[in-house]
DNA sequence: AAGTGGTCTAGACCACAAA
DNA sequence: TTGTGGTCTAGACCACTTC
């Protein structure tokens, strides 16, 4: 771990403890460098970490102050597997259950969803999450077969992206989401339990690698009362 | 502006002219360096702002690569006015209709919302945006009256956060947002053309500012079938 | 006036990717 | 082997906030 790093958990450690509260001002920079010897870059990088994260807020002239974190878990808010999320919601039972794995031709929208060309294959599966038993959650993968190999029921039904991050080497990068709410099919009908709900939210998610390769597409279905995303938006610079 | 800022821009710029491409490589930093007659850090800045901007893909050991940013406009990703956003759908009229403002005494809710102690009073408003003649979003506002002063329904029809940041002068800082999906009430049935939907996603949002003072809590309803949100989320550093 | 974060510089070494 | 981005250092000046 970079030494930027490893201060940043160390600042982390202090607001997770309680030595450092919501509302209180954090050393000045120059006073951090001593602390941890070190120079004011590598302590600006740290700071950064904390601000990228919601932790911190800087403004100029003044000390920075530690933000309130407690309102927000944001468990979708970036791209993590469901398990981290699901360990989120102590309170409810989440199971996985997939109910459909093949490595297929794809179709015109998933060949250009997924930016292939020639004949490659890809890894269709389906899952439906269930939370404390109802199934309110439908999601459809396509992963490009050249990229990932060997995928299996257990890796599926466990973690997906221990399994393309740990054992698969791969290196996500980012993803484009996009959250829409639509009519259901038939399909969800069939999978899920809808009650009586007549829409869902729909959300689109187009994941990368760090060499700007596309190799996943999911729609991820959700019933609209178990729906929820949370979001801390920090200032841009305008473009 | 700084320098890198103007770097930035500069760099943008031949993104948007098409004299870099989505796929083509990026100068290498020390040639950028040449180029702009700035420090490594200082090009580093620069093309840190294009990628949170998500113009550019970097990994070690390679050049930097320019990103497709077609896909996305992005335009509910960040804060910003409804003015930005409506800018981007060019083909529809846009119209926002101010239907309630008052400064009133906030109940508990509000109180808490805003984190208001003592009797602060707090700016009511209502607006109604209308997409090529329906009436699909209800916004309820509610401002500190501490913070911002004398608002006119001229001033709410227009753009309320270009008179928050450039006459108030309020440095904006971040605001965090939970979307859920939600029943409809009256007061929606009553401003909105819900035609026969019977759910609406609803869009809280807290907004601070520099200090980390909040001033802002709003409330905006948006009809199913005119929701979107896009999202580009990057690989965060684990907490 | 003193202290803070923001910007900028110049130089060094490392790990990784590609030729 | 060469070039790339990633990390780290030390020092300087600025604009802003607070006292």
């Amino acid at each position: 771990m970079s030494k930027y790093e490893s201060i940043f958990h160390d600042i982390l450690g202090k607001i997770d403890s309680h030595e450092l509260n919501a509302g209180d001002s954090l050393p000045s920079e120059r006073e951090l460098m001593g602390m941890y010897d070190a120079s004011r870059d590598t302590i600006r990088k740290a700071l950064n970490l904390l601000i990228q994260n919601g932790y911190i807020q800087k403004s100029k002239g003044r000390k920075s102050i530690v933000l309130d974190t407690k309102r927000f878990k944001m468990p979708f808010s970036n791209i993590e597997s469901f398990k981290e999320v699901a360990k989120a919601l102590e309170e409810t039972t989440v199971v996985t259950e997939m109910v459909y794995l093949d490595c297929i031709t794809p179709d015109e929208r998933v060949k250009n969803a997924l930016n292939i060309k020639g004949n490659t294959k890809v890894w269709m599966l389906q899952r439906v999450r269930r939370l404390s038993g109802e199934a309110v959650i439908l999601d459809t993968d396509f992963l490009n077969a050249d990229i990932v190999k060997g995928l299996t029921k257990e890796i599926v039904e466990n973690s997906l992206y221990e399994y393309l991050e740990d054992v698969c080497g791969l290196n996500i990068s980012y993803a484009d989401k996009i959250i829409t709410c639509q009519s259901i099919t038939g399909l969800d009908e069939k999978l899920m339990d809808l009650n009586s709900y007549e829409m869902v939210v729909n959300i689109e998610s187009y994941t990368y690698l760090d060499d700007n390769q596309i190799f996943q597409y999911t729609i991820s279905r959700h019933r609209p009362d178990k729906f929820r995303f949370e979001d801390r938006a920090r200032r841009m610079h305008s473009v």
